[in-house]
DNA sequence: CCTGGCACTCGCTGGGTCGGAGTGCCAAGG
DNA sequence: CCTTGGCACTCCGACCCAGCGAGTGCCAGG
């Protein structure tokens, strides 16, 4: 069956360039693979792959590279994602235990996932739009300054400093704050700013204190950098990119600046698979086309409301990527739940 | 007066090498700065400078390159740090005027320098040491589920989670809350540290509730961690390296990602100037032997507890990050002190 | 002490050669 | 019909070599 020859003939071409990052040849690769046939025999399959479009050759006369349609293939239909070993499982999880709150909980997650897969890590803190209010706290810091907590049943804290015209006593503020839960707390971030901002949009007078405390409340909410905020780490690991630094280095390293980009990369199909993998050109970032992103989206329960996911060079360790990527997706998850 | 020509002759082949990258030869030096002298001469004054070791030739018959020692004196004599111009003072103001809360001013601060420089900014989260305690919120999650918030006067806010093993009830928590608070509230940090620590520390049985709080209190101020914290941004400049990526940018690169050894850049001189500059091999690392660090301390008042700074090329614009360091610090110190 | 002149050094550039890896094609064999 | 060995061809990359030019060091004269 020369069909199925020929895609085992694709998974040695890509694997064999992820190893060594040079074209390969069709002698090299009997040798290397136990393919049973003759480089004469590698060479046809080697032509009609590159007439359907699954490999190129840099110049010719030289050994066969995937094209970004070849590296699709071979991730969709050529490797199955190979579970971690059980040492790995361990590491990760004891890693992860180990964290006090969410912040570190996200910074453990990068460490570990730029260091399993030798790749530039990227994890999207869990957003706000489906948390919901833990608890609202008041603090007096002076008789005109009001220090307003909110507390996510993310863990995520916001404060805001709240300056009053005039002064409040403890026993206003207790009221304020008791107010302010009871419309709040236990409610879904959308929903709770729906009621706060009721609170102040009758028509009768507010005072002024009420006002002033729900204004930063609504602020802290509607904060958008919230949802945005991603961190990024193991930029280190761009240093052995070797070869092609000015095509792949320079420009990824720019998007990790922005964010935005970034976010986008992370998030473009949310939904469906459990893992996406984002294969250099598709996307609209034309810069960024000798780059694929891994990314998984994770949260506790069934719903994934972050992603986390790796950033590399098309030609990467796709199976062992989308085996961290998922593996570490999984446990952050699982933390999530406990908390 | 020989010698201050031969100053300026080295004043003008940093600037020239800062601005070009290239050597610098003796007639385009003539050219380029009006020495009002012949190329010559210059070329004696610089065998004289070579002799004391404050520049160098990469090879015979090439131009002359400053060497760290150049650096340090055209640093300490030859520079003076030039204001930043009105719009520059401006721009800075606003966009650090903007911030709501320290983790923003820390973020801004980091694309602002790196804006301002071109270079990798690097800016340290002010130390817990110093800062007080400026509120302790216990919140009940569940029955036997306590959030513990520490506030503290820099902004900073610390929660952990702590599992009671028998149910409290509301005023059992307002108790506790009263009592920590009193205990802790307006001090520093080592303060209130030992006055929990008392809490528990005495003979008598301590309520169990009260004994996994203070943990949690003592857990969360001694939190290391925070010490440590630093932001590193604008490390898409390293793409504008052009030459000598192995030599300059895969070392900074690595220690982008260690943040203790970035630490140790940063706080190598504390104390003293108000702005220091470390470069090239002056310091225990020898693989950023060709990189400076230009680092400033800032915070509430005239005491600085925490840093911040810039870390580039030896070859840099030493005037400019200079200047643009110690604005941004003094604006930081600024909204601080008003904070 | 400065300056013009001069011989010298040495890295960089461009052209030309050569080897080797790899290919495509073809004819023969299973 | 697929596979295989053979063979001519292509083309990259390494190597060598010469010429150029920027820059230097030194010296003698002002």
């Amino acid at each position: 069956m020369q069909e199925e020859r020929r895609l085992a003939v694709l998974r040695a071409i890509v694997e064999d360039y992820v190893a060594t990052e040079e074209p390969v040849g069709s002698k090299a690769l009997v040798e290397r693979h136990g393919l049973g046939v003759s480089p004469a025999t590698v060479r046809n399959d080697m032509a009609a792959l590159e007439d359907e479009g699954y490999i190129t050759q840099p110049h010719t006369s030289a050994g066969r590279v995937p094209t970004d349609k070849g590296y699709r293939l071979f991730v969709d239909r050529l490797t199955t994602v190979k579970p971690m070993s059980q040492a790995e499982r361990r590491a990760i999880a004891s890693l992860l235990d180990g964290a006090v709150d969410l912040d570190d909980v996200v910074q453990r997650s990068v460490r570990l996932l730029s260091q399993l897969t030798r790749q530039v890590a990227i994890v999207q803190y869990p957003t706000l739009s489906r948390s919901t209010v833990r608890h609202i706290e008041l603090v007096a810091l002076a008789p005109s300054r009001l220090l307003v907590v909110l507390i996510l049943s993310t863990g995520r804290v916001e404060q805001r400093l709240v300056e009053l015209a005039d002064d409040l006593d403890d026993a206003a503020i207790a009221d304020l704050r008791a107010l302010v839960n009871r419309v709040a707390n236990g409610e879904v971030i959308a929903e709770a700013n729906a009621a706060l901002a009721a609170l102040v949009g009758t028509d009768g007078p507010v005072a002024p204190a009420t006002q002033a405390v729900v204004d930063a409340l609504l602020d802290a909410m509607s904060d958008h950098r919230s949802d945005e905020r991603i961190l990024v780490g193991g930029a280190a690991n761009l240093a052995r990119y070797g070869d092609s630094f000015d095509s792949a280095v320079r420009p990824l390293l720019e998007a990790l600046e922005e964010h935005v980009v970034l976010l986008k990369l992370l998030g473009e199909a949310t939904t469906g698979e459990p893992i996406t993998v984002r294969i250099g050109h598709e996307g609209p970032y034309q810069q960024l086309a000798s780059t694929s992103v891994v990314a998984a989206g994770y949260g506790p329960g069934e719903e994934a409301f972050a992603r986390l996911g790796i950033v590399g060079p098309t030609r990467m360790d796709y199976p062992g990527s989308m085996a961290a990527v998922r593996a570490v997706a999984r446990y952050v998850s699982r933390i999530l739940d406990e908390a």
